[in-house]
DNA sequence: CGCTCTATTGATAAACCTCAAATACAGTGG
DNA sequence: CCACTGTATTTGAGGTTTATCAATAGAGCG
């Protein structure tokens, strides 16, 4: 029974765990740490060293980056099965990211060391880390093309839906994004403001393409944002 | 002597090859092709499956991205030691991403089922390949939060050190960026317009910050520049 | 010398930010 | 259940940055 052998099923599913036999991931998984978190706790503040720097989850984690002014900005959201590694694993600096739970989660973390140790013994998990961060880097890739040549609205269509993807629900009428965002959230993921989010989601509230209640998105007319999304 | 002694040379010095015996290098490096390219040349186009992958190289290319609007973001230029890893070595996807040579470069190309092999048979290889995705995807986050949170004038000043960095030399008077770059590729890089890359390039040679002739750039008052791409 | 490509410069317009003020909304403690 | 408080959202007015477009100038090349 029990929540472990759920653990390990949920790691097998998983990128980063790929094509490794059952019992090599429990040895993986036992040589790091496994946190719950309460949403709005934060895992680690401002690349602090002492914590963990690597991890998988359960749940889904905001990761940002405040600049020296004081705007934070979205690097990205990490969903079940998702890893972050951070360049701070191969190099030994800091970095002002950081980690926050966005709602009930639970993450297994390695320091520096230990993972370091685990890629040597299962190259594997080297290759699927690789892939992993190739992934990201790419997704990072797109979104910095939409920043450079949409605009906001654009922006937002392509936002919601990419959370569709990762996180939406079918509900009774519409497609529900399980993921409680704010006005704010939104604009920190898109580089705008929170003033220009609420705008444009007001007026597609108002032509019905979508709901939103105490944080939470329902979209009724998927094909219509998306629509919006491809737009030129 | 020659030319091939003076390859290894460059590569020992890679990150890529980072703690690896010579004769395994040589090794790795003979699995691939080693292929001259003469400035405007493009290596592969839109991703192009047929071609290679992976390389490393001497000499600078520009990796960019074409919008289906046909605008052409640049996703990062690659210098001598430089990796580029693309998503397809894992996926088996095509993407719309072009490189080409800003002037005369040569490159070490692998293909997928070859760079597998090199990371099956080199776990270190992964190791630092990792390591440099890794980097890069850092870069292109600063990027991202930059675009985000400054205005043109910031990032020009922030890709005028950059390149600096990457490929200054120390002239007579000033540094040297050893790239031919034109105001079009500059806006390419930060997400604007020639026109606007322009203006602000011919205020800072008013001031005498900068010299441009025929696609060189030379920095007369790297301070003036530092302290404008710092401001807040 | 004409051709092409790049850079400059100006005028205009659009998108979006900033700031302020009002409103809704959820949670708390009486 | 209600008033109270703090937070999220909406909406408006005005200003700024930057894109767009057009026209001109300069540089390199056959």
């Amino acid at each position: 029974m029990n929540t472990h052998d759920h653990m390990i099923d949920n790691f097998s599913k998983s990128e980063l765990f790929k094509n490794l036999p059952a019992d090599q991931i429990n040895e993986i998984i036992c040589i790091g740490s496994t946190q719950p978190l309460k949403p709005k706790a934060i895992l680690f503040y401002q690349g602090d060293p002492a914590k963990n720097y690597f991890w998988v989850k359960q749940g889904t984690l905001k990761l940002s980056q405040v600049t020296e002014d004081g705007k934070e900005i979205t690097l990205r959201y990490i969903s079940p099965g998702d890893m972050t590694a951070a360049l701070a694993i191969m190099k030994q600096k800091e970095y002002p990211v950081t980690a926050q739970a966005m709602e009930p989660s639970t993450v297994v973390a390695w320091n520096r060391s230990q993972i370091l140790k685990i890629m040597e013994k299962f190259p594997r998990v080297t290759i699927n880390a690789l892939s992993i961060v190739l992934e990201q880097l790419d997704d990072m890739q797109i979104r910095y093309m939409e920043l450079c040549t949409q605009q906001v609205e654009q922006r937002v269509a392509r936002t919601l839906m990419r959370f569709v993807r990762t996180s939406g629900k079918k509900n009774n009428n519409g497609i529900c994004i399980d993921i409680p965002l704010s006005r704010k959230d939104i604009a920190e993921y898109i580089g705008t403001t929170l003033f220009t989010v609420s705008r444009v989601l007001s007026m597609w509230e108002k032509k019905g393409w979508l709901k939103t209640s105490k944080g939470q998105i329902i979209i009724l007319e998927p094909h219509k944002i998306v629509e919006f999304s491809e737009e030129i």
